[in-house]
DNA sequence: ATGAAAGCGCTAACAC
DNA sequence: GTGTTAGCGCTTTCAT
């Protein structure tokens, strides 16, 4: 039985492929297929007629089809803790814009923060047999990393162990900005600083703390156990945290966040409770997301620049793909961390101890 | 020559599919990709080695593959103005895991309210041949719709025209939240009522306005034209509005505004001006986004439930889609809106006209 | 510069 | 219940 050389419909859909441009334009699907890819060998009459026939049936590659053929998905995935903070919007609009620039699509993913929908996202990274994952996210077991890198995809983590094989890590400076912020507040008089942590099972939380913690001691500061609350990164556990320091018999004069959210939630109970911010109380956050510069007062922050971690982490896994195959260690990368300077903070108007009176008017809208 | 059944393993890489599967759970590939699939024609016997022999080798199927095999994608595109926005990476979320529950994957993309970037998008869409769209953005050129719709792809607009066929249509009720702000106000004593818009080229922001035209109508209350001012849906643009709102003789005591963003930039130029919020003038917003309640004071806003809204368009896109082939004119959904009473409005303390008092002491916390 | 042909990993008839 | 086989739409040697 002879092959026929029928173009079997399947299901009576009707789609326009290589194949009907091919014969349109006279040549074989090889030539067409090349042109598409603007592989240079294809003479520019056939070109030209390839293009103009493509063009005139509206004709889309297939990228299954592509992905299958090549081996290439042109995928990455994006898995991120939780879509609808601010943060990790701007980051996932900036990381999906320069995927975009280098032609690949990116598979996002929001664990809003639960560990168990790390496995799911995993099976759906690797069932779409994409070329690469970013994970910024602390709620992931190491069997999922492992899962990953067992299928020999290529990793980078948003500030993971430190000397990760088969993976590159971004690591944030939290100290520099950090500690520019305690300086900024002692310079101000403040005594008593609280800090409201993180949820501490996650590295980064703990990572804040203690660069906290390193900036105080460097400037001689002591500072209670009290001072230190941990809340979860969410307004709701700036609030209670607050609730919390609002106990004390030596209320803080300042605190500072681990992230703008907390900041946020602090802001809204001080409204209620009638607290002045920033004279009574002077308030600092960190990521500088978009809205916390329309807060009121605008909220002085640490900026974690959303732009460079996206952009990073996207050219950062680009490197791991197309660089060699295999088990080589990764790269590291740091990001610095900066003090914005709004309205949230403020001199001190009640020092415990007289300090020798320097000329420092205000927080306000100073240089550091 | 006889053909040789060795597996030609390309570019050297392995990878674990049906055959290896199938060899080792002495079976044919059939049963496997049965088994797989759930077909319930398979002995207990052979599921149970197939699953094992799976789970075991960690296989993970090839979507592409299967994709291309049969003909669907499930794969769905999203297409939104500005992910970045609170209100916007809220429905993307909840769109994405509604989304997941019925296994499919989403196409996000942000067009960040340019029209250029629609007809990129429109591409990426037909390249992935996605099942459907759903387009929540007013930045979308007629062409590109039709574009869509030529290609056979179920389309799910939010607030497009009325009567669409190719596709369904969810429809706000902007009418039934504005409504009720409006009566609030009125009921308040305030007779000096703005209203700042969305970019009026978008048929959604002339609606909003309108809407507030109408049940000022409604009410007997004069509107002048100075109090209707155009913002953009951006912090930015509500404080420009504001700006030049203050330069009217006389001030409006209330604003209206067309999104939470807006009013957002309202009450932080209000802080910088030193007009007291809700005392001076009382603010109320649109779209009731996560961090509205914890502005200070919280805002008072009309409520667009984002889940409803996600839902609503994913489950009427699987309706389309799986519903019948071809012409088929789309359904209609109709989203109301609702008051949340906060703490941005109070009652006009400066009346211009005596109005005959009643019991009302204060908006603050009060039942509508 | 172009074409023929062999798959990529899987699904879906169809046959038994 | 299970196997055989023909593709899905494309890329990519290998010849020519």
């Amino acid at each position: 039985v002879p092959a026929m050389r029928v173009r079997k419909q399947s299901r009576g859909e009707f789609t326009v492929g290589i194949r009907e441009i091919a014969s349109r334009a006279k040549v074989s699907i090889a030539t067409v297929s090349r042109t598409l890819n603007n592989v240079s060998t294809v003479s520019r009459k056939s070109a030209k007629r390839i293009w103009n026939v493509a063009n005139k049936l509206n004709y889309y590659p297939n990228n299954q089809a592509r992905a299958l053929a090549s081996g290439h998905s042109r995928m990455v995935g994006l898995i991120v803790a939780d879509l609808t903070d601010p943060f990790f919007s701007e980051i996932v609009h900036i990381f999906q814009e320069t995927a975009l620039q280098h032609n690949y699509e990116v598979l996002i993913t929001s664990t809003q923060r639960q560990e168990s929908r790390m496995s799911v996202a995993v099976q759906r990274m690797l069932e779409c047999k994409i070329e690469g994952v970013v994970v910024m996210t602390s709620q992931i077991a190491e069997v999922h990393l492992q899962e990953l890198t067992q299928h020999q995809v290529p990793l980078v983590l948003l500030g993971g162990p430190r000397n990760t094989s088969h993976s590159s890590n971004i690591q944030i400076d939290f100290l520099s900005g950090i500690r520019q912020a305690a300086q900024h507040l002692v310079a101000l008089r403040h005594e008593r600083i609280a800090f409201i942590t993180g949820p501490l099972v996650f590295q980064s939380s703990v990572a804040r703390r203690d660069a906290f913690l390193r900036s105080m001691r460097e400037l001689a500061m002591a500072v209670d156990r009290d001072l230190i609350v941990e809340g979860d990164h969410t307004p709701e556990g700036g609030e209670r945290a607050l609730e919390q320091l609002l106990k004390l018999v030596k209320m803080p004069t300042a605190i500072l966040c681990s992230n703008d959210m907390t900041a946020l939630g602090v802001m809204r109970k001080c409204f209620g409770e009638g607290i002045d911010v920033p004279q009574d109380l002077s308030v600092i956050g960190f990521d500088n997301i978009r809205i916390s510069e329309y807060m009121s007062p605008a909220l002085t922050t640490i900026d974690l620049s959303q732009e460079r971690l996206a952009k990073t982490a996207f050219l950062a896994l680009m490197k791991d793909i197309s660089g060699n195959v295999g088990n080589a260690l990764g790269t590291q990368y740091d990001l610095k961390t900066n003090l914005i300077l709004r309205e949230t903070t403020h001199l001190n108007l009640h020092p415990e101890k007289e300090t020798r009176k320097l000329a420092i008017p205000s927080g306000r809208g100073q240089k550091f």
